[in-house]
DNA sequence: TTAATATTTAGCTAACTAGCTAATTAGCCT
DNA sequence: AGGCTAATTAGCTAGTTAGCTAAATATTAA
């Protein structure tokens, strides 16, 4: 759980979370929505597969990534829960508590 | 938002929000609960402040800790909707844009 | 096998962070 | 004023992190 709150600290990897959530993206297409440099990009890749909310998928030399859409969610559920933060008022949300 | 994240993503500021969920508590007390020094959990507190998670009103020498929660849950509420999760189908949910 | 492309790993630096001790600020009490 | 307590700020260190360039790996194409 802590890589998970490590990987979301970071506005880089947060913004790949959410270029992931439109559809998936090879590491090269992800790299040119930033001004940072592959490398760079690449590391901050290590990290959200560490957290296991992003998976990548090897095809020739491009590696697809995609959002690991259950984990994430599962993490933020597991985030609202350790607050007991009522989700009920709410999109969709109802209250269990 | 920002400092939000950088709040959350220490292990010992997510427990002094825990703790604070059951109720207002001094810095000497939330001290008290921890193996760190005062001064270290002093910088803690500082930058739960600085992202407004709690509040600490002074009365003569003592400083009492409050949760913000309803800026707590906003945050919470937020980050959920940048990730575009619906709370109502917790997981293994459906995508719905 | 050589070249080209996609991506990662290695190795570096500057900036940041969490911990510590020592010193400081501020209020209370006699 | 002087001492006591609560808490913070100052200043240090060790460890981590995010960025970079250069080098390595792996796959495809000629």
């Amino acid at each position: 759980m802590n890589l998970v709150y490590r990987a979301l600290s970071d506005p880089t990897r947060r913004r790949i979370l959410e270029l992931l959530r439109d559809g998936d993206k090879t590491a090269g297409e992800l790299v040119k929505e930033f001004t940072h440099k592959a490398p760079t990009m690449s590391r901050h890749f290590s990290v959200l597969k560490a957290a296991d909310l992003i998976q990548g998928d090897k095809s020739g030399t491009t590696i697809t990534y995609r959002l690991n859409v259950s984990l994430l969610e599962e993490a933020m559920l597991t985030l609202l829960d350790q607050f007991k933060i009522d989700t009920s008022n709410t999109v969709g949300g109802q209250s269990d508590d």
